[in-house]
RNA sequence: GCGUCGGUCGUAUAGUGGCAAUUACACCACGCUGUAAACGUGGCGCCCUCUGGGCUACGGGGGUUCGAGUCCCUCCCGACGCA
């Protein structure tokens, strides 16, 4: 058992609890802090864990692509690498399929946006004219950096053109190169604007590659190991074994495929789960009661890619225990921070004398140690110090709203505190 | 004093008869949800009934022209050269 429910929220889905990882326990709910290249960016690992971090999520396309899993493994796994003696969790590359994919050159997000209609959100300026994205894509296609057939997908590297392969199989192998605690099966995050037949489509495909990955994980070593050889080296074998493989539900935003693949998946022999794909802005916890309701209580779910507070709250509530999310960090470098309030941008104009912290009562080093005058002015001299002082305040937000939902869940005052801090954070 | 070159949005630039006028930076605002991201988008003379219209503008003044940042005259200013 690698996971023990500690309390739940009462007439829900939540609960808090500790997750074991070959690298140390995370306390759930927890957010995983993006460092998807080995590194969060802007941060040492010092500071990461300062932030009060418990787990590092990194991906395994970024890094298969640079510097190699060998190299890695030849350093002695992702953790002596890059430093990090946490628990480390490697997305799959299946992301990417979606970002060098579908979404690769049309500015859309996975998450599609509350009172745009689909048909709206994808009418996007071409050439000076408004073309929907049907024939979009049929201009575009051949230039996506993702192809997805039945057996993988293949990937040009965005940064030379270079084509790679990804398989179900290989992503396996390369996440158990990097060494990490717990690994994704390799899945296709589809875009929001799919039709029910394509996010079907894309589904079983999912599922099809979730029973490769089952087998691939199961096998590891075979074939590179003879048998008398890997009796000797049992203990080396023993090592390997612990690391936890997810399954990952898709579906889209369509209740009966959501359904569908939560069934499917939690049906298959893995240790935990990822919620997966694209939603509907406003359905995030609609999507998450249809699925968890369905998943075993037993295994930790990480709900993957959310990371907006109130998204945070009410994924909480849904039964989610794990979150990750570049948006703490991606924001924080691009000048906007979070507070209790809402967020702020530290570059307007008014915060340029302001000589108060990023947010009064706040533990973070940066507010601690600093004025919203010093971040403005850094940032408005384009100081990489900037992007440090701002992603340590984000990530002690982050974090820190984990760790009061957590201890309002073992209180049994969960519902208090989320309408609470409802109240207060405003858009 | 003579000659040459030059004076365009906060700065630096482009523009040699159809121009509210290029580009960059700066400035202002917004966006970012399993990281193509220390990034991207929009705005940046004034006004309005704002998928459009009006006014005022390329050192000052005058002129040529249907039309001038662009051509001519003159003045002012700057750099360089010669006295």
């Amino acid at each position: 058992m690698i996971f023990k429910i500690e309390k739940k929220i009462p007439n829900s889905l939540g609960r808090a609890g500790v997750l074991q990882t070959p690298h140390g326990e995370i306390k759930t709910p927890a957010f995983a802090t993006v460092g998807t290249k080995g590194t969060v960016k802007a941060l040492t690992p010092r500071e990461v864990k300062e932030t009060g971090s418990q787990v590092v999520l990194a991906n395994t396309y970024h890094l298969y692509l640079q510097p190699g899993e060998k190299i890695v493994k030849k350093a002695g796994g992702l953790h002596k690498f890059m430093n990090w003696s946490g628990p480390i969790i490697t997305d799959s590359g299946g992301f990417q399929v979606f970002s060098l994919g579908a979404a690769y050159g049309e500015r859309i997000s996975k998450i599609s946006k509350t009172g745009v209609s689909l048909d709206e959100e994808i009418v996007e300026k071409i050439e000076g004219e408004k073309v929907p994205i049907r024939s979009k894509k049929l201009l575009q296609a051949k230039d996506k950096l993702a192809v997805i057939d039945e057996d993988g997908v293949t990937f040009k590297n965005p940064i030379n053109g270079d084509k790679h392969r990804f398989t179900p199989e290989t992503s396996m192998e390369i996440q158990r190169a990097l060494g990490t605690d717990i690994i994704f099966a390799f899945d296709e995050c589809t875009s929001p604007h799919a039709d029910i037949e394509y996010q079907r489509e894309a589904m079983e495909r999912t599922h099809r590659w979730a029973e490769r990955c089952i087998i691939a994980h199961k096998n590891r070593g075979e074939g590179k190991i003879k048998r008398f050889a890997k009796s000797i080296l049992r203990i080396e074998e023993e090592k390997i074994q612990e690391q936890f493989l997810f399954g990952i539900v898709q579906g889209g935003r369509f209740e009966e495929l959501r359904k569908i693949s939560a069934q499917k998946i939690a049906g298959m022999d893995f240790q935990g789960f990822g919620i997966g794909g694209s939603f509907d802005k406003e359905d995030i916890d609609k999507a998450l009661t249809w699925i968890n309701t369905i998943l075993p209580e037993e295994k930790p779910r990480h709900l993957l890619g959310i990371g907006e507070p109130l998204d945070i709250i009410s994924g909480i509530e849904n039964g989610a225990d794990l979150f990750d999310c570049v948006m703490p960090t991606r924001i924080a470098r691009n000048g906007t921070l979070l507070t209790r309030f809402g967020k702020i941008n530290i570059e307007n104009r008014k915060f340029a004398q302001d000589l108060t912290p990023i947010e009064e009562g706040c533990l973070c080093y940066s507010c601690q140690n600093f004025t919203k005058c010093y971040l403005s002015h850094l940032f408005r001299a384009k100081e990489i110090l900037a992007c440090t002082l701002a992603s340590i305040h984000n990530l002690y937000f982050t974090n820190n709203l984990f760790k009061q939902a957590r201890e309002s869940i073992l209180q049994g005052t969960y519902s208090k505190f989320k309408e609470e801090f409802k109240r207060k954070y405003k858009k």
